[in-house]
DNA sequence: GTGGTCTAGACCACC
DNA sequence: GTGGTCTAGACCACA
């Protein structure tokens, strides 16, 4: 399965993103190991150094820490999930607000518009 | 200023977004007249072909329409844009809360949250 | 010139350990432009891609900082300069007083000679 | 456990300095009988005529002495010790200083930095 | 086998 | 020209 990426963003910053998303969500757990660099490479599709690069850069962050010969795993300090986590969330909910913004509604205009579809998605 | 575009979509789709937008925000008005294909297709770095698609799948949705000798125009039709504009709307919240729920929010969490934002914001 | 690198630690590590020395000591003054990356690896006898990895950790460090188009540009921010100029200094001491008790010498005894040292060169 | 080497100096030459530490600082105890040349060089892992000539080295040192049947013996002279060890101190001293000159601390900046560093230590 | 580093060579956007 | 990114291929230490 390769991954898809886009023009607007370097790959090796997309595969963070992405590899973020498996942690935080849960697809990965905590101190589970990840794939070695090479195989997760070829699992995306990029080049191992592109891998390499955005691990490296994920272990800076906290997220993950590699261990020299065995490979890389999932942190298990739980508070630095749930604080990417809650980054990723204001991030996304930023980005929602200005895009409704963007079409000319105001931020309670657009959460008046959530509500309702939850309501709506109550009665189904 | 040319135009970005992702890898993820047609260009062609990107660029019926992308106008689209320009319209239901009010930066193009009711029945104001397009930049010609050619001139429009050079501002956003596409070929002409391409914005003739864009243009031509616009206005299958009405949100545009053209006359033979003097070019495109955006439609007089209120509702029309305001039928856009929600379902974009639509588009925009549908897609938030599914991030969110990548993220392992509920509806009910994402919307706690959203207030919290907006309450933080009143006080600024 | 080329520079001389040890075995016993990354290339790159030495490259930035080095450009940080010509930094706090004022070899480079605060604002002054670097050689560009091409040219500043030619010099040192690097690969251009082990220099661009030194410069953009010392980057992160903040004790430089780059401009897409310009090139890489010495902090202008003297209390960054003087904090890493501080800890350098901390780390040559300890790194003394390690080689020196192992050989043998207190802390007192190396302080001691330290002095004498000192008193010897007035003389001189 | 094999011994690290640097690029910057000839192994013999670093293989000596080892040597000397270890004797200097009492790991090697005055009359103790040295590994045979064999053995040490394989300790070391560097080749067996390395590890001859920085004995032979030690020797015109006077550091260690050779019997033709019986292997090499670190001096009784605890004079010559002292004396070689004297000497490493200086060269460490002068290290110091010539490192702590490069980051722009005169001779008397960095007596002080040292006193103050001991004061804390023994607060500690 | 693993992560990590290094080199070589290429392409891109920006100005 | 500049920095930045990406790929390909190689080597190393460690266990």
């Amino acid at each position: 399965m390769r991954w898809e990426f886009h023009n607007d963003a370097p790959i090796y910053a997309q595969v963070m993103e992405r590899v973020e998303r498996m942690i935080v969500s849960g697809a990965l757990t905590p101190g589970e190991r990840l794939p070695s660099v090479r195989t997760f490479a070829l699992e995306a599709g990029v080049n191992p150094n592109t891998m390499q690069k955005a691990l490296t850069e994920l272990e800076r962050g906290g997220l993950i820490y590699s261990q020299r010969t065995s490979g890389h795993f999932v942190t298990e300090d739980q508070a630095v999930i749930a604080s990417v986590r809650a980054e990723l969330a204001e991030l996304h909910t930023d980005r929602f607000l200005q895009d409704m913004r963007e079409l000319g509604f105001t931020s309670a205009q657009t959460a008046e518009l959530l509500h309702r579809k939850l309501e709506n998605k109550e009665e189904e």
